[in-house]
DNA sequence: AACTTGCACAACCGCGGGGTA
DNA sequence: CTACCCCGCGGTTGTGCAAGT
């Protein structure tokens, strides 16, 4: 396991939120040479990231085929049942999802429906008295970690009624992927 | 108008598995 | 057979933004 980076120049490598230029350097060079082993393709495309931080930021952000904001309810459900199935098996899940990655999906389950799984338990152990003290603390314990404890069809029904993406994917502040990739077009070949 | 709180998303970290020398 | 390296996964944290008070 790589438990010590074999590394020597840690000092070097940068963390945080990818910049513009290094998301075009990424691009332009898988472009040019496709993926290949991370490390090196970090190294040879002169980005001070780990393999690791541009594999994450290639899957999760720049790929081209990546679908990203507005779940649609067909998504949602498909999550849903997939997650019954199988957990927080999300790269599992993700690849039943065409242009979604496990990041997001991850993060949609844990901000949105887990959400409303706790909410929807609460109101569920408030309104059916105290009687079942003990099942209302097991049942939220269970939706915190469904991972197979849950029966498919057990999720609340006003789970339907939740929210959706409602945010409209007003994220691109600077730049969307559009403009990168044309923006590579210009820069590359 | 300023401050506080909550939400959503991006990125990092640690761990385990598989492949190769 | 063992050790090392790389990849992929899942969990967690940090940051920015929006809404509410």
């Amino acid at each position: 396991m790589d438990k010590k980076p074999c590394n020597s120049q840690d000092a070097e490598v940068r963390k945080g939120p990818w910049t513009l230029e290094e998301d075009l350097i990424l691009i332009n060079y898988i472009a040019n040479h496709g993926e290949g082993v991370w490390n090196s393709l970090a190294k040879s495309a002169g980005l001070k990231r780990t393999g690791k931080s541009c594999r994450l930021r290639w899957l999760n952000y720049l790929r081209p085929d990546v679908r990203r904001g507005n779940i649609t309810d067909e998504e949602q459900q498909l999550i849903m049942e997939l997650h019954a199935k199988w957990g927080n098996r999300w790269s599992k899940i993700a690849k039943h999802l065409p242009g979604r990655t496990d990041n997001e999906i991850k993060n949609f389950w844990r901000t949105r429906i887990q959400k409303h799984i706790k909410h929807a338990e609460t109101f569920t152990a408030q309104s059916s008295d105290q009687t079942h003290d003990q099942a209302t603390t097991s049942q939220v314990m269970g939706a915190a970690h469904v991972a197979d404890s849950y029966s498919p069809p057990s999720y609340p029904a006003n789970l339907e009624a939740f929210p959706g993406p409602s945010s409209a994917e007003s994220s691109d502040n600077f730049w969307t992927m559009e403009d990168i990739w044309s923006m590579q077009l210009l820069n590359g070949d």
